[in-house]
DNA sequence: GGTAGATCTGACCGATCGGTCAGACGCTGA
DNA sequence: TCAGCGTCTGACCGATCGGTCAGATCTACC
């Protein structure tokens, strides 16, 4: 035994997000993340200090690309900003498909982690430059619907290249939100 | 105690059916449900027979109108299936917002029960009609986001009234799908 | 060769899960 | 009055959860 560490730590971490993916956080327990890297449950928490430590370290990278593009967004005012932030979103979506598909799934109880506090926050950002700042409910359910449905479909279109569901997603998200061209 | 069955046993279902959406299937036991009515957990499994069977009776008439609509669609072809597959799941959405941004939740898993075996399949016909029939990895992107959209955006929109809803819903969609006119 | 520290594990812990069961309680008709 | 039935409950079960800990095993350095 006694790989090098940080192969173990890596193997750990895809293999939660991959499980994580499939049942959910709370349906996957630390026993189901050991047996697919093929140790025991107890090496999961030596190199993680919790289950909550394990997901907020899967999940690092893409709230760290998230907050960018929250504040790459606020540079911008009205039809630039709805572009910028459909662009902007359509590839995180694309660049972290597992991790934001876990995120929508257990949105609401997830959200009460402490490192997860502010993505409620971005959302609200994300959703008004969608709707292009409008406060009519109309444009708030499309914008909704669009965040919404590129979170999930990401998560379900593993077997598409990467630059051609981005083109896909880019174009229904700009015909339901009616982006000037 | 002893209150007559039949209010204790809506009461359980309007409480399962306000957790689930909230904590999600997996992460609501019986005991939360059987606290927001103020009754045990044995009376929870004296009315249904276990936490299975609870939620297959909660989703029955969600899917029932689901199975209708999928027959509905069948005897239509081309830009009509798309336009009453989109009508009808808009219409679906709407009345039962709880219920489906459960059953969307935590798809992969519940799809595993055999009450809901076949939904994989309507949902696959839905796609279709969606996209219009085409074979275009854009067109099947635009439906599953159209489709994915509005099911998670009917659960998270609750202050706004149903036909407002509906008629926001049907809109976005319409633009999304290219629906001609 | 021996020691120090990193890596890993089996055994164990308390809590909670879905589910079972014997029996208590209240209503109703004979 | 009392027996029968529908309704409900507390106590309990085995399984599994996340997490702890003492110690086995391996690696690197002196």
């Amino acid at each position: 035994m006694a790989r090098p560490a940080p192969a173990t730590h890596h193997e750990l971490l895809t293999a939660a997000a991959r499980r994580f993916a499939v049942t959910g956080y709370k349906g996957t327990s630390l026993q189901d993340i050991a047996r697919e890297v093929g140790c025991s449950k107890a090496t999961v928490l030596y190199h993680f200090a919790s289950k909550d430590a394990l997901l907020c370290e899967l999940m690092a990278p893409a709230i760290t690309m998230l907050e960018e593009l929250d504040a790459r967004i606020a540079t911008h005012t009205g039809a630039q900003a709805q572009r910028v932030a459909a662009d902007g979103f359509v590839d995180l979506a694309v660049r972290f498909r597992r991790e934001i598909a876990l995120l929508r799934g257990e949105f609401p109880d997830l959200l009460q982690q402490p490192a997860f506090a502010h993505i409620q926050e971005i959302s609200e950002h994300l959703i008004a430059a969608f709707s292009g700042f409008s406060d009519r409910p109309e444009a708030r359910v499309a914008a909704l619907v669009v965040l919404a449905g590129i979170a999930e479909t990401c998560g379900e279109f593993l077997d598409i290249p990467d630059d051609q569901l981005r083109t896909a997603l880019r174009a229904v998200a700009y015909r339901a939100l009616e982006v000037s061209t």
